[in-house]
DNA sequence: GTCTATAAGGAGATAGAC
DNA sequence: GTCTATCTCCTTATAGAC
């Protein structure tokens, strides 16, 4: 392991730690657990950070800023605004159901910055990230489908941040895909339902938007 | 405090290890700060339980049982069905941002729960208990209102509780009551445009229903 | 039966040898 | 600079006095 620079030191056991909670849990991130998982000695981990929660702290903002992608890879043009949506809500559950223990981590980490004085800040940002992420989606997938937003972006990101964080936490829970894809059918059906053919014409005629019936989406009141 | 019998003593320790769980979350109660909060000395932990995780697996147990109430009281006719699941979702958010710590305590024993080998079936029990009173909310609302689900009650319910879960995360993480007005909105046009009115004649003139237009959810795939 | 006193171990953090 | 060895505190759990 030899010599390495602080920052590259710091980079080395903030990854550990990540490999150690999706295994263990935030409760045994412990620093000995910690120095194992990086194969270091236990004093280089306050030589790197000056407490735990230090660590911690930096840890989070690092999955905040790293984490937001996923869902981007799938989106491709010629589907109508419907099947863009489920489709990226499959996507995102694919790589759920390969490895839980991500989104486990997430949760656990933001439960735990809840609870720390110092981190209390962070939840906040880990939300804005998710609704940035789902709204550069959502903005991507409208566009490849000839479809705008009838409601700002804004609202519709998170209003599907909302639909995936309740998903995610049942699918942890109870571990049941066929309730999942239920879920994933009715999110499509109602997000999608905030879209409008942008382009021309009639939109049932070109057999891309077979299942979106009209719903006229209350104003918001508040 | 003198004696309690055995059970007595049990319940004792869980009413008060919940209080310490919403007030320091579950990694701050340790069995010193549990007994301090009963006024007990600390044997008598180990005198009423095994080990501090039977405690957690019986207090979970309880609040999986005990906590399924909330939405119910407000309930009243003479709405259209939009309304009432829109009136249920405020008087569930109203008890969330009155006590925040409770529906915070609640998502981190399950992920207590989720981490502890014995303790994985719980999760699974305490969505179970979720669905189980959002379906009794929506099938006393619906009765009310004169309206029938067009699906299965039980996968309205799962729609509910994956609006209900995913607001509730995304209010503690950010505490932004006009977002979640927003959510609740958007969730009650969703949910009840699964509702059918279903006793006869016209829709729209009785004033009941301003907001509800035609939306036809597309079959489930699974 | 009940509680004081203590055992046994794990945690974060650091002094001081190299 | 780096790491071994240790300090101090806090945890769960229990032995044994009353």
């Amino acid at each position: 392991m030899a010599r390495l620079s602080s920052a590259d030191r710091r980079e080395a056991i903030i990854h550990a730690a990540l490999r150690v909670i999706q295994r263990e849990g935030v409760h045994g991130a412990t620093t000995r657990a910690i120095v194992a998982e990086a194969d270091m000695p236990l004093a280089s981990f306050h030589y790197a950070f000056r407490s735990r929660d230090e660590m911690i702290s930096e840890l989070i903002a690092y999955v905040v800023e790293n984490e937001g992608r996923a869902a981007t890879a799938t989106l491709s043009g010629g589907h109508d605004i419907r099947t863009a949506v489920r489709a990226g809500l499959q996507a995102y559950f694919d790589t759920l159901s390969t490895d839980p223990s991500r989104e486990q981590a997430m949760f656990e980490l933001l439960h735990y910055a809840l609870r720390t004085d110092e981190l209390s800040e962070l939840p906040r940002a880990q939300y804005r990230m998710y609704r940035r992420t789902a709204g550069d989606v959502l903005s991507a997938g409208a566009q490849l489908a000839g479809a705008t937003w009838r409601l700002p972006l804004e609202d519709v990101a998170r209003l599907l941040v909302t639909f995936i964080s309740g998903l995610t936490l049942a699918w942890l829970a109870d571990r049941d895909d066929a309730a999942a894809a239920k879920t994933m059918d009715f999110a499509a059906d109602s997000i999608s339902a905030l879209a409008e053919v942008a382009s021309a014409a009639t939109s049932s005629d070109t057999g891309t938007t077979p299942n979106n019936t009209e719903q006229h989406s209350k104003e918001n009141t508040q």
